[in-house]
DNA sequence: TTGATATATTTAAAAACTTCAATGTATTTA
DNA sequence: TAAATACATTGAAGTTTTTAAATATATCAA
């Protein structure tokens, strides 16, 4: 079963979501949380300016890694492990074809 | 048990390896040849110019992804298996954490 | 309503990535 | 040895990504 156009865009986005160390951190944050974190915990441990996380956070949301949930005035990130799994799939396919 | 930055490095490296449509389309068809492909068949199945592939299956090669093996005139590419499920157990243990 | 906090957006500059033409190197074949 | 094939490297143009300052918006608390 050939992996369709459209899956491999998705597929592309999520490996560049990945591939940025910064992103990387944010996302073992958030696991690491039981699954959720806030962006101001973010700010305490990355050493970036708030523009710059909040744009890796939107990338991470774009990519579909991590959903947000609104909770008043903060934000509350849940990592999409569904999506995650489909881009696990797609790698594990590799090593049976 | 906490990634180590080192780590962390080779999995961004590897996430970057597969944030391009042209190097999945790469891997993709090393490993439907079972496992091994040479370069003058990829140019064959991608549309870019002769430098442009050797460029993308360097960065591949340097992520650990594939590895060259020469063969006379020719090279045969590899898929790592252990580099490829090093980089899934790291993205399992960001579900179980 | 005013002030404070949390996050997003815009803009702009620097850094990194992608691509290809030109050229170089290694190997095979005639 | 000369020509041909396979792949690598260099250099340069165009594109994308990363980052932060400035600014905007939304919510809470007083």
């Amino acid at each position: 079963m050939a992996t369709k156009t459209q899956d491999l865009k998705a597929i592309e986005k999520i490996s560049k979501a990945l591939g940025d160390r910064n992103r990387l951190n944010i996302l073992q944050h958030i696991t690491k949380k039981g699954g959720c974190a806030q962006c101001s915990e973010i700010h305490d441990i990355i050493d970036l300016a708030q523009p710059s996380i909040s744009h890796h956070v939107k990338i991470l949301t774009e990519a579909g890694l991590i959903e947000p949930e609104k909770e008043g005035r903060n934000f509350k990130y849940t990592l999409n492990t569904s999506v995650l799994n489909d881009y696990l799939k797609f790698l594990e396919k590799l090593k049976n074809d």
